[in-house]
DNA sequence: CACTTGACCTGTCCGC
DNA sequence: TGCGGACAGGTCAAGT
């Protein structure tokens, strides 16, 4: 669920939470949480200090002043959230998070001194790493990603041809490709569709350069939106507070099979579509013949 | 090689 | 009310 939209959302959180904190120390339930954590990785964070918070598609990099990184992916369920200590006294009530922390999805916990930093995932897809930061972009995760969709490495004409990688699929399949372009996830691919009016299930050979141009738009619009609201909650996602975004109630199609299309009034349909649930408006986006 | 499907997990929801 | 099964979706491995 976290998508380029939420993991931003979190970035700007811990952007203002996190730069100049001390890791004072380092909890985590399993390994599988924490992949090649070995019993020292606490002594290459402990004392560490947090310089910033960068994101690289749906990835969070937490920089510290040792030359280290930890990068978080949130997968599905996962959940980065600061909690000041404060909020732990008797009389303050935890009243901005939904739930107290930590709960049995707890996986890993940077005690910050005055403040505790959480990685909740309820499915355990997601994962935090500890790698020196200049290694980052030699890790094979990395170095697939095609370019951020709201960068100026990337605009309409190179987004044509780097779908063309990907001729032989479904355009839906090909915005979900990681390598050809970073950071859409199911929600904003559905968006995105419905806004430009191009059905999921149509090949991206038989698309025009007109179609993916304004296909580009509409994504850069749609993430947008989506940042500017906090992000969709759907399930599970919060920000770096614990809070839901709001872009959910702005969506045109997802999660909203059996609603009237705002822009033609017919019935928004469920399908799936590579592997996926797929929200489309069969009178706005042609079904491929 | 290009592409699709299943596995990884757990909580929630739906039908019986 | 309890219970089984389908479903949710990001990414990688395995299958076609």
């Amino acid at each position: 669920m976290p998508e380029l939209p939420e993991v931003e959302t979190v970035r700007l959180g811990l952007q203002r939470l996190l730069p100049s904190k001390r890791i004072a120390s380092v909890w985590f339930d399993t390994e599988k949480s924490f992949p090649n954590a070995t019993a020292d990785v606490e002594s290459f964070l402990i004392g560490a200090q947090i310089t910033n918070v960068e994101r690289r598609a749906k990835v969070l990099i937490i920089n510290l002043s040792t030359d280290y990184s930890l990068l978080v992916h949130l997968k599905m369920t996962g959940q980065l959230v600061f909690v000041g200590k404060e909020r732990f006294g008797a009389g303050h009530p935890n009243d901005s998070l939904i739930n107290p922390l930590p709960d049995k999805s707890t996986r890993v916990s940077l005690d910050l001194g005055d403040a505790v930093l959480y990685f909740n995932d309820q499915r355990k897809f997601g994962w935090v790493r500890l790698l020196p930061t200049v290694e980052i972009p030699n890790i094979d995760f990395m170095k697939k990603l095609g370019p951020e969709p709201l960068s100026s490495d990337i605009n309409a004409k190179l987004f044509h041809e780097r779908l063309a990688r990907r001729v032989g699929t479904t355009i839906k399949a090909a915005l979900l490709d990681q390598s050809v372009i970073a950071g859409v996830g199911n929600i904003y691919a559905d968006e995105s569709l419905w806004a430009a009016q191009i059905h999921p299930a149509t090949r991206v050979r038989d698309l025009s350069e007109q179609q993916t141009s304004l296909l580009f738009t509409e994504l850069q619009a749609v993430l947008r939106l989506s940042i500017e609201k906090g992000g969709s909650s759907d399930r599970n996602y919060v920000n770096a507070e614990g809070k839901k975004g709001s872009y959910i109630s702005f969506a045109k199609v997802f999660r909203r099979e059996g609603q009237a299309c705002p822009r033609c009034g017919s019935t928004i349909e469920k399908t799936r579509v590579a592997g996926r649930g797929t929200h489309v408006c069969t009178t706005c986006q042609k079904e491929p013949v």
